[in-house]
RNA sequence: GCCGCUAUCGUCUAGGGGCCUAGGACACAGCCCUCUCAAGGCUGGAACACGGGUUCGAAUCCCGUUAGCGGUACCA
């Protein structure tokens, strides 16, 4: 077998869409899978629309996830003249013919045929020109479009995911393949590129498949081999329709800054609709290659959960170690306006399984560094009116306790030790002595256990947080 | 309308004729651990769309129905 090549080309059209970063990632997984060439290529051939701007967010999310590609990326906007040249060669063979037809005429066959309840198709008309209709319209120069012939019979092909697929040429029409201004349609600069790039495995959405026909047609046409191809399903949003903007976060980039971690975020696309079989649900990089295969994907469409999304980034925050945190949390402290010269890694680590996104983390952290001034949230204002002058109380004597041990032994042991002693010789429970503390330093009943916790803060931080706790 | 694709717990999925009284994960509920929360452990509820075949035997194979999705451009 040759050596695999495939490509991801997104048009530059709109943002890096979760679905089109899954596309792209089973091609590069397929790649590296089969030690074949992933390359890149840009589909800019719709000049309205697509912009430098978008190329840049999709190279940007590409790089966020990891997908590394081997060639380009390639324009394809770059390549018309070897478009029109192949339509122009299929034209003098005479697998093409020149259409005259005008937008106007066309859209009224359509709406014609929209009326009868029929679909539309182009009849061929121009297709069946006499040798001198031809001339005459040569002659006075009408504008042309260039229509491949579509042969009868059936266009089939085994797809690698979901298996033989089937269409009759007679339901599909002459299509164009080159327009009156000399620039070429969708399926012609695909075809024609992904020729003359020698892809061997084209591996793109569902969506496509309807156009696969038209372009095995244009394979033929040009007698060069299809390549092998792979349909992968749509991504839907929880309301089982497509997945669009209506459903929230659907760029890569809306995800990075959720405080999503990219291999987080690969390891779920890639569960997304392909399956290694078995119970496997974290996979480290060299594992999903190895697992990886075609025959693996799914057929039908799947939904985004977001929520499982966020269990898994909280397991991968839970496991990396803190210095692979470091670079994100700080630049996201930075972007709060959080200044501190402090060595981050305990702080991280004391948060970090606490968390589900970077987000979380970075606010933990400001927490830890800054407090919360005298703001508790309801459930810290909900112990305190639980605990009634218990609170204060507790709190002063924990401050008196925790006052006897110096910097040197503001340890988490020592503190451990001091305040279970503290709550036996008052006997009290050990929870309304710690809970309150965790009120005071974080404004909330939630954090690492309490002893850890003072030494994250730092002694005179926390025992002045204490102290304005109890006061109020 | 026409063409095509798809159909297992709410969601992601395992399953490719007997191993299935259908397994795992997320979410949910409960318990354990425990100074709280997370993590972790245990337990529970929760699915083979429907109808026909084929077969000794179907979640698994075939046909139909229904539903959802995609396409139906001189867009990509």
């Amino acid at each position: 077998m040759a050596t695999v090549r495939v490509r991801f080309a997104p048009s530059p059209t709109g943002y890096l869409h979760v679905g089109g970063a899954r596309t792209a990632l089973f091609n590069w997984l397929f790649a590296r899978r089969t030690g074949g060439t992933f390359l890149l290529r840009i589909e800019d051939t719709d000049k309205e629309r697509s912009t430098e701007a978008h190329t840049q967010v999709i190279l940007d999310g590409l790089e966020w996830l990891g997908i590394t590609y081997d060639e380009g990326p390639l324009f394809q906007g770059g390549f018309g003249a070897r478009h029109k040249a192949d339509a122009e060669r299929l034209l003098a063979e005479g697998q093409a013919y020149r259409c005259f037809c005008t937008r106007e005429e066309l859209d009224a066959q359509r709406a014609a045929a929209e009326k009868t309840g029929g679909a539309f198709r182009y009849d061929g008309r121009c297709g069946r020109l006499s040798p001198k209709e031809l001339q005459d319209r040569m002659e006075r120069g009408l504008p042309f479009s260039i229509r491949l012939r579509m042969p009868d019979g059936e266009i089939a092909w085994d797809d690698a995911v979901h298996g033989r697929i089937s269409f009759q040429g007679h339901d599909l029409d002459d299509f164009i393949i080159l327009r009156s201004d000399g620039t070429p349609i969708y399926n012609l600069a695909v075809v024609s590129d992904d020729i003359e790039m020698r892809i061997t495995h084209v591996i793109r959405g569902d969506d496509h498949i309807s156009n696969t026909p038209k372009q095995i047609a244009l394979y033929r046409a040009f007698r060069k081999p299809e390549p092998i191809f792979a349909h992968v399903p749509m991504i839907l949003g929880n309301d089982g329709k497509k997945l669009s903007k209506r459903h929230g976060a659907t760029a890569v980039g809306d995800y990075q800054k959720l405080g999503i971690l990219p291999l987080a975020m690969r390891n779920f696309l890639a569960l997304l609709g392909w399956s290694p079989g078995g119970d496997r649900e974290i996979l480290p990089e060299a594992e999903m290659i190895q697992l990886f295969s075609l025959e693996g994907i799914q057929k039908k469409p799947a939904v985004f959960d977001v929520t499982k999304l966020e269990w898994m980034n909280g397991q991968y925050l839970s496991a990396l170690p803190a210095d692979a945190l470091l670079a994100p949390v700080q630049r996201l402290l930075s972007q709060k306006g959080t200044k501190t010269d402090r060595d981050l890694l305990p702080l991280i680590d004391a948060v970090k399984t606490r968390s589900r996104t970077l987000t979380d983390v970075a606010g933990q952290i400001e927490i830890r560094l800054n407090g919360r001034g005298s703001v508790m949230d309801a459930k810290g204002v909900a112990l305190k009116q639980k605990l009634g002058p218990a609170f204060s109380h507790n709190l002063r004597q924990a401050h008196t306790a925790l006052s006897t041990l110096g910097p040197e032994d503001w340890t988490p042991a020592n503190l451990e030790v001091e305040l279970k002693t503290l709550a036996e010789k008052e006997g009290k429970k050990l929870g309304d002595i710690m809970q309150p503390i965790r009120v005071a330093l974080t404004g909330g009943t939630v954090s690492e256990p309490v002893n850890e916790l003072l030494t994250v803060v730092g002694r005179e931080e926390s025992l002045a947080r204490i102290l304005a706790a109890a006061g109020t």
